[in-house]
DNA sequence: TGGCTTATGTGACTACATCACTGTCAGCAC
DNA sequence: GTGCTGACAGTGATGTAGTCACATAAGCCA
């Protein structure tokens, strides 16, 4: 998984960074460093800021608002070939974020220092535009969040991320958790969820979630009111 | 208002930008130029792509989410002193948002040219600080919306909202504003401001809140649950 | 003054959140 | 195996918020 072919870079696992000068490619490829990172690692939150701006090659964060009151919200979850532009904003601009990263899977990434994230920035455009296009990208995820908890009903969010989570027509997950991924309470995913299962949809067993007709959940996974 | 003392520069009016390297300081002068904007432009939005980076000297730029299904949620406001960072993402990143930012009052405003934003990013060290802690700011913002939608309850949020509003005790807003405010329905609005008008904390009339009784209101907007 | 537009009020109903439980399952000690 | 324990899931009752379909009312201006 970590074997490439000869003359091939990691840079080129990002669409971003295809087009970088030459020599600024070089740069990076000498001074950026790869690492591992284990499963349930905390990369960034309150009081946790990160040393390296990281650009993800395998696995997933997950970013995540927990609320005074305990209840939790998920944000966005950056994937491979993506960079996590929270770490940027805590290496850049020294404040303290209520939102925390966290590796949702055993995590590759490329780890670049504060140091020469600050020369890449001044020094390449096409750097430039890489980390403000990630930027632009997250503020507009969270604008879709907004929208989707202001306004959309949980059943069809429900579908929605169901079909999102499920690797081979399967989820690992407790009620709690999907809870977790909608910001709403475990009971109404139990009721929901439930309801899935009374139409033949799904097929719940104790931290597990089987898709069994994905065809209808996707029929209102799109369905619009 | 415009007027400034002899040797003061727009520039000091932001905070970020005080500790600029002399010969920044003076591009910034040369090649920004001061403009203004009416009230109720849509200053960038779906299809509006802005020319320039915008520093607000003066006034405010409300920027909202308007959902296919035409209701509205105030995302956050871009006051007096700060920049609106989604005009730079606009400006860097061609992606088009469902966002848009419009001038809640007349506004004054340093426009920097994309190529003059380019060269400052690149030379500046402070000036790239003081660009991504503008992100930062507002990734946090919605964080905080996020959060206040999910799990807090709107009669708060009301209160809170019509203290943060309220310029000398009074609010020109119709119920609809107000419910737009909050990402809520007009009803849920009229319903929670009869009930505040009952308790003797404000009084209505048509397209007007007049606040009454401001410390019992900010008691309901610090309660917890 | 009447007619128009926009703003607000209201009842009935559905959806979601909260509370306070009960029941169930898996792993572990013994 | 039996029984404990902690995490997970089910459920009814009740409160809060959103939706729908209207009825009123308030300002504008012809």
């Amino acid at each position: 998984m970590n074997v490439m072919p000869a003359g091939a870079s990691w840079i080129d696992r990002f669409m971003g960074l295809a087009r970088l000068e030459p020599r600024v490619r070089d740069v990076l490829t000498a001074r950026a460093t790869t690492i591992s990172i284990r499963e349930g690692t905390i990369i960034f939150g309150p009081g946790k800021r990160p040393e390296n701006l990281l650009l993800l090659l395998e696995g997933t964060v997950r970013v995540q608002q927990t609320s005074d009151t305990g209840r939790e919200v998920v944000l966005y979850r950056v994937n491979a070939g993506e960079s996590c532009v929270m770490t940027s904003a805590c290496l850049l601009a020294y404040e303290d974020y209520s939102a925390e990263g966290i590796a949702e899977t055993e995590v590759e990434a490329v780890a670049i220092p504060r140091s020469v994230f600050d020369d890449l920035i001044s020094q390449s455009e096409s750097f430039r535009t890489f980390v403000f296009s990630a930027y632009s990208r997250r503020m507009t995820d969270l604008f879709h969040v907004i929208e989707e908890i202001a306004f959309r009903r949980v059943d069809i969010r429900l579908a929605q991320r169901i079909l999102d989570l499920a690797k081979d027509d399967l989820i690992q997950a407790t009620h709690q958790q999907m809870a977790a991924e909608l910001g709403t309470a475990r009971e109404v995913i139990s009721r929901q969820l439930a309801e899935f299962q009374r139409r033949g949809w799904i097929s719940l067993s104790r931290g597990q979630i089987k898709i069994d007709a994905r065809g209808d959940i996707e029929k209102l996974a799109r369905s619009e009111h």
